[in-house]
DNA sequence: TTTGTTTGTACGCTTTACTAACAAAATGAC
DNA sequence: GTCATTTTGTTAGTAAAGCGTACAAACAAA
């Protein structure tokens, strides 16, 4: 079964072509690459109904097991208003009954309704790591149904952009549901149309990766950057609130910054990208970038494990190396918490590098050289995600983008 | 005339009171304290009607002299829609007719439009200056009429308070047309309700000096940060863009951000504060904080007049202290400006200090610290503004939250 | 059995912006 | 001068959206 097959076969219920698609077209929340909720767009009622939908949809997405009349208490709109939107969604397939409540109290007993877990599947795709693309068939609640590498093997441009097709076709042969869209989760500098604007490992420039596999595969294609995806994730599936900064140690040093539950992107979209911002005034060591300093030569994975390495064959303790790491990354950090107000800061990363020292000096760090009364609590943690982050925030972006869901 | 009579001589044509006012209840722009565009909102048709109102008052607020069909063609509206708001926003008084176009083409002659300059005037203060309270009368344009100080001469607490109430006092009776609401820029840390939740030099600590100004002059107020409010001054009056951090030096350091075209107000509503993160790893002064080398102590206008007090005695250059203090601000920045990836940082306070080396010193810092080539051309440069920004900030607060426009 | 409560639906209404059509007023070709 | 063309702004009617009212169904408790 070709993913142009999968498209075919979705069943199109009445209703669902009549609307379009079942998808947002113009939502006033979500992932929204549009920017739609700028200035100088015009507003119709039907935008209005589109609202509501995810509305509605949302709110049985975050509680489950809901009466129309209990979404109806939630939303504020009326029972009526809600029976017509959930009709809508049934008669899509989205939404369906799943019996009578067994609460014991007097009155008619309210049907639950639930969001079809088979209605939609989602493929979820990480470019992030250097060794190999990582991928993952999910369901609708982001659940992993299978799992599937491609290794890199060194491969860039054309040779890598043809992996990640073949990773997604695999994935796609592998669905058992209509298949809600594509997300992937790209370093570099992603534009909000999802074109790759600069991803030097990948050998990746203005390469327009969700247009190439929007017409390969014929469904909707997210492409985002990787730590703007795992931001996405940490929000939708962690404990995180919508104040948020997360620090991606990999290959290089990226980040993810929420704000106010909204993703940032940046005037040139490359917030986040604080790898080669110089930290400390003593020299520091020499960068591929050409300066001497940078973040990423204090955190990056390869950097580390070398000093590691260098510090175990000089008999220094790893933790020393760990714990100066720490205190570069919370002598950057303060500024940018001090200037956002920021509550929490999320670690994602390989355990061996941010167990203990290095997240300990960060925070202590950040203590130190903050007004710890305006940010209150201030909270640095690492990920209870792992190494899913990525594909499944890619994912998010997916069902954020189609369903106005998150 | 009192201030409660000005606003019982307010006209009220029929419309007026049918809309409750011409007050925007839930926009999806302008200046939202209440966070309206968060989701578990319903969205009704009137709600689409409201948000285009502030469309075609926006239109207009920033081109002037348009015709119906010109707004129309502007915002995409029908001219049988923009008819009917443009009818209503005339019946209210808003917008008034200024006789026809004079161009030379076929067909009718349009009939231009215009925003009523003299429809509202608005109050706006500036209570950041250490020595005195700063207020002005300004009309719908953000044009200042009049101004009024009050000096503070070491008052605080309620007796600042009363100095407040009595400037504003002052220009509500100075005002000649009906009053659209008073803005407030207060030094320290103001929630989205106008409550001043903490200000250390006027001795305040959560002061609803929003409700009070209210409940005394029963017309709009809106409380905000003053470098919140000096970064919508920016945005309205000056060259700004979307994305912007406005430094403001002061008796302090603090700053406004904007992303994206909205305000930035942080977890705690302490965003910009950034006046008590430590920069640099060599000590430093000692701060009121109880820490050492905050940006403060490289950066307030007290501290660099006494350094450059010093300087002088010492007979060391008055422009090495300032290029020294641009420094140590180029480094704090540089991580915020790489996190955010913002594209224009502009500065205010006494051009004495902002002009030359410290200026100098910042922009080359930024540019040896970040990564040139993800923010492009990032401009740093001094306001066009000079005093009245926060006063004229202040203003855009109550245009934006009356009436959607700015 | 009666009463009260809760759910979900049917019907009609108001609001909103749209399309279609038209009168008014100008230019320009003849 | 006359007439076609163009542009503006308005009138009339239509479709969509959500609301309020009313009501039947289904259950608990007295």
């Amino acid at each position: 079964m070709t993913a142009a097959g999968v498209q075919r076969s979705l069943p199109q219920p009445a209703g669902f072509s009549a609307r379009g698609t079942a998808f947002v077209e113009n939502s006033y929340q979500g992932y929204n690459p549009g920017r739609a909720l700028r200035p100088s767009a015009k507003v119709l009622p039907e935008h209005a109904r589109t609202h509501n939908r995810s509305l509605v949809l949302q709110t049985l997405y975050r509680s489950g097991q809901l009466s129309r009349a209990d979404i109806a208490r939630s939303t504020g709109l009326t029972r009526v208003t809600v029976s017509d939107l959930v009709g809508e969604f049934i008669s899509e397939g989205l939404i369906v009954e799943t019996g009578q409540s067994e609460d014991i109290r007097p009155g008619k007993p309210a049907t639950l309704l639930e969001i079809n877990p088979s209605a939609f599947q989602i493929v979820g795709i990480d470019l992030s790591d250097s060794s190999q693309f990582r991928g993952a068939l999910l369901d609708i609640d982001g659940n992993i149904i299978e799992r599937r590498e491609v290794e890199l093997s060194g491969s860039t441009g054309t040779e890598a952009t043809a992996k990640v097709v073949k990773l997604a076709d695999e994935l796609v042969e592998l669905s058992t549901s209509p298949l809600l869209g594509i997300g992937v989760g790209s370093p570099g500098i992603v534009d909000l149309n999802g074109v790759v604007l600069s991803a030097p490992n990948l050998g990746w420039t203005n390469l327009d990766l969700q247009a190439q596999l929007i017409s390969h595969f014929g469904v909707p294609v997210i492409v985002g950057n990787d730590a703007n995806a795992a931001v996405l994730a940490e929000h939708s599936f962690g404990q995180a609130h919508g104040d948020m900064m997360l620090i991606k140690l990999g290959h290089g040093v990226g980040a993810g910054l929420l704000l106010d539950g909204v993703p940032l992107y940046g005037s040139r979209f490359a917030a986040g990208e604080i790898g080669h911002v110089v930290v400390g005034t003593h020299g520091g060591l020499p960068c591929v970038c050409g300066k001497a300093g940078c973040l990423e030569t204090w955190l990056s994975v390869p950097r580390l494990d070398a000093a590691l390495k260098a510090a175990d064959e000089a008999g220094i303790a790893k933790a020393e190396v760990l714990s100066d790491a720490g205190t570069h990354l919370g002598i950057a950090l303060a500024a940018i918490v001090g200037a956002l107000n920021l509550s929490e800061i999320v670690l994602s990363g390989p355990t061996r590098i941010l167990d203990g020292p290095l997240e300990e000096a960060t925070i202590e760090t950040l203590r130190s050289r903050t007004m710890a009364e305006f940010h209150g609590n201030l909270t640095l943690r690492k990920t209870t995600l792992g190494e899913d982050i990525v594909m499944r925030g890619a994912a998010v972006m997916v069902l954020s983008g189609q369903l106005g869901v998150s």
